[in-house]
DNA sequence: CGTATTGTTCGAAAGGTATCGAACTGTTCG
DNA sequence: CGAACAGTTCGATACCTTTCGAACAATACG
């Protein structure tokens, strides 16, 4: 039996709803997580330089999959994260890039206003 | 004095933030009242088919207010609600269009499985 | 096998959110 | 003025979220 749990919790893509996606988005570390996704391609959670404990990535890893925004897979004793965009392209086209584009440029004021 | 508090719950272009607007649009019966008004234009509180309490759609509005996506004007005694698209659009470019978009599709798909 | 690594799960505490009924404010109209 | 209307505000309840530490599982490596 291979990782049973956590393949469950990711949703088909029939699943996976507007306000779940949403709000799975809706979430400042979240956000951070997608966008750092979305220019890494693929990453381990423990890899982001949160400063938080593992159980609190975790809870977040764990909204953002059951709300089929993310994709986790067993990587040797690392998990490999990464974006579902085919999928949420295929449903909610142009929301995903809006979303990480906007995050990027509001990144980018909150530095340039330091 | 005219109507004072309602203007001031309506934050400047500079305070309105991301996870802001996406959390307010991530509750069904908001986006639904945001679907509703990206057709309609401009609609009072009172005139959605939403079988709710005066007092739940008012606090679903003051979240959609104090999030920056709707803009709320008195209009002899009613309220006439409009989404405030263009300051969306210049902030958050895309984003708006594409998750009415995904809305519609959504709803249209929910009819046709009845 | 034993240990380190990677992340999950559990339980609890603190705070936020949705929902509702009842009372209230401001506006129009007779 | 007084009644009707449109929506807000208040208080209470129930639920959901975020956060954290501690204990647990799965994998890799010596």
């Amino acid at each position: 039996m291979v990782s049973k749990n956590i393949e469950q919790e990711q949703p088909p893509v029939g699943q996976i709803t507007l306000p779940g996606v949403l709000h799975a988005l809706s979430d400042p570390v979240r956000l951070e997580i997608v966008l750092k996704l979305a220019v890494a391609g693929e990453i381990a959670c423990g890899c982001f330089g949160l400063a938080m404990p593992k159980s609190s990535l975790s809870h977040h890893f764990k909204v953002l999959r059951s709300s089929g925004v993310v994709a986790s897979k067993r990587d040797g004793r690392k998990w490999v994260n990464s974006l579902r965009k085919e999928d949420l392209d295929g449903l909610f086209p142009g929301i995903l890039d809006s979303v990480i584009a906007a995050g990027h440029a509001m990144r980018a004021e909150e530095a340039g206003r330091k």
